[in-house]
DNA sequence: AATAATAGTTAACATTGTAAACTATTAACA
DNA sequence: TGTTAATAGTTTACAATGTTAACTATTATT
């Protein structure tokens, strides 16, 4: 994108159009794996000691609840988790992986470090740093803006 | 996200939210002006001064020609755009902003700005500087990975 | 015991991505 | 010059995700 234009797009566009390219190759260099994507939930998963509920990934990773469900579906269908009622709070399904998963969460990993590589070729662990605090700040500084209120509590209007 | 998971997530996941929180409150942010989508493209058509066709936008913000179809469609209801055939090259379809969409225009950029600027709060001038550099050198790491081949001319198998 | 809150599901609809087939027009070239 | 290939854009169909609302089951509150 030219210069002239960068500066008065919005920082979500170059974000949105990032995502979009490295979600692409990601997916491409994986789908050996017979699964295409989530792989940020399975992640999420595979790294939570604590009881791993849907609404607490859905907090975690910033996915309303009815897309939630829809993935693990997904998940579920190619036999890469399991849902298991929590004795403790019955309302609550525990999520987990399955051997078959578990199997798998190296190359994922390794794909997701290779691709994370790719990334930052260039760019000194320095900046490297600059770049994920700055992230983190610009999440803490937008994340209460007014239209996340709806996923929060309050309805949006039509 | 907590410090331990930051490490192993795909990048692009980080973006990914970034993109959906910006674009919720700069949508929010803008509502009143009758259009609650699509700035990025009303920016560029704004900000380009060569002929702007379709094919044109497509490539510079990234999206395939269908949705980019379908974006025109809404901004043309919207009164904000208008679609000519380029009489030095009839496949073209020149897109300009109404005069509706010119009178706005300044309200949108200082959306923008503004949601830039709270984006940023707390980040110094250098920061942002290697952040925005960060970005460039990013994309150009991962622009012309397998999967985006898709866009350009090999098809992607099913 | 009645009511409210929480976890998850389902259904309906909108937006965007993806693929294929299509029209119209222009470029290439034998 | 006439045929073929390429390009710009449109349409259709379908898949994935976002959003809202209504719903069930369970637990917490009072």
């Amino acid at each position: 994108m030219p210069e002239q234009l960068n500066q008065c797009m919005p920082l979500g566009k170059y974000m949105g159009v990032l995502t979009k390219i490295y979600f692409g190759a990601l997916s491409k260099k994986l789908e050996h794996l017979g699964v295409d994507r989530h792989f940020s939930t399975l992640i999420a998963i595979d790294k939570t000691n604590e009881k791993c509920t849907q609404q607490y990934l859905s907090d975690l990773l910033n996915f309303d609840k009815v897309s939630m469900v829809r993935m693990l579906d997904y998940l579920v269908d190619k036999k890469m988790i399991v849902r298991t009622v929590n004795q403790d709070d019955r309302r609550e399904h525990i999520i987990e992986l399955t051997p078959k998963a578990k199997r798998v969460m190296p190359e994922i990993h390794k794909g997701i470090a290779e691709m994370n590589a790719i990334a930052f070729k260039g760019v000194n662990k320095q900046d490297r740093e600059v770049f994920y605090s700055c992230m983190n700040l610009i999440l803490k500084n937008i994340e209460f803006l007014p239209a996340n209120e709806v996923d929060i509590k309050l309805k949006k209007k039509k």
